[in-house]
DNA sequence: ATGCCAATGCTATATTGTATCATCACTGTT
DNA sequence: AACAGTGATGATACAATATAGCATTGGCAT
């Protein structure tokens, strides 16, 4: 079994566990994510899954799975990129921390890390003492990969 | 002199030391931002021109100003909510450090605050420990405003 | 079989953003 | 004042992202 197999056989478990379902369909979109390990647009997605599954999902569609995969936390939305990625912690019980995304501005590549406990209340306290109330915290960051970062700096 | 306008007088002397110029048009949308103190988009401050200068400002237009403002750091675009946001620095010397935007889901209000520098470093060896090369750091977090967090947990 | 309800399809449309080329307006020079 | 050069703006078209609203399907419990 490969390990996006396994990931995704995690997710399913996941949603059962909620009461929910991991359609096919779902499925689709979920393995697209995964397989690319990288932040895809809708619209990519519904292109992946015509390539792949010969499956012409509407693009309303893919949106409304996407909501539903953002719900079950099996996937969150780039607002730096407005794009989606798979959760890199489906399979270690899934435990939902605050994330902090880096994303590779030249291939997109995007690597989700968990902040410290001290960074998350450090950054709580700067939330409250301005008198506002944190409802969903999740940082994005433009990096570079180093991949990247090398190929860009050796052209200059 | 009103406040907004002590405002233009700084930002447009700050262009000046760049060898820029802040133009009529670009002080239009300039002070749509101040004026409103909240996140708009790019659509909004055409109407904005429209109804208070009857200046009928081309899309395209607002966001090549946008750009400019952006570069010239008197404005900042907020990824979550695709819409921009005055720069809260603009008098106080203007050095820019980096920001933490709190962005109010109902209101779009927005508070601009400096983050400190021991979490900036924390944040940023994050980064460097996962292999990423930092390019430009600016958090933004959905928050609920005093006013909007009071009138919705009385409703519920 | 039937009826329910979540999931999906379909169509249209809104919103955000960019590409491209034309035109305007200010500046300095003659 | 005429002129050219350059940055700013206009105009048009279009791409990309996202949502609204209503129709249809399909699995499941009774």
């Amino acid at each position: 079994m490969n390990s996006i197999q396994s990931i995704i056989d995690h997710a399913d478990q996941s949603c059962k566990e909620h009461g929910e379902k991991l359609t096919s369909k779902r499925k689709q979109v979920l393995s697209g994510l995964l397989k690319s390990g990288r932040a895809m647009s809708a619209y990519e997605l519904v292109d992946y899954c015509k390539k792949e599954f010969s499956e012409n999902l509407p693009a309303m569609s893919v949106y409304r799975i996407l909501d539903f995969l953002q719900q079950e936390q099996l996937v969150h939305k780039l607002n730096l990129a407005n794009k989606f990625v798979a959760c890199s912690h489906i399979r270690c019980g899934h435990v939902h921390a605050v994330s902090q995304f880096l994303i590779c501005s030249s291939c997109q590549k995007v690597k989700e890390i968990s902040i410290t406990q001290e960074v998350l209340e450090e950054l709580q306290k700067n939330v409250t003492d301005a008198g506002y109330h944190l409802q969903s915290p999740q940082f994005e960051m433009n990096c570079l990969c180093d991949a990247c970062f090398s190929a860009s700096s050796s052209c200059n």
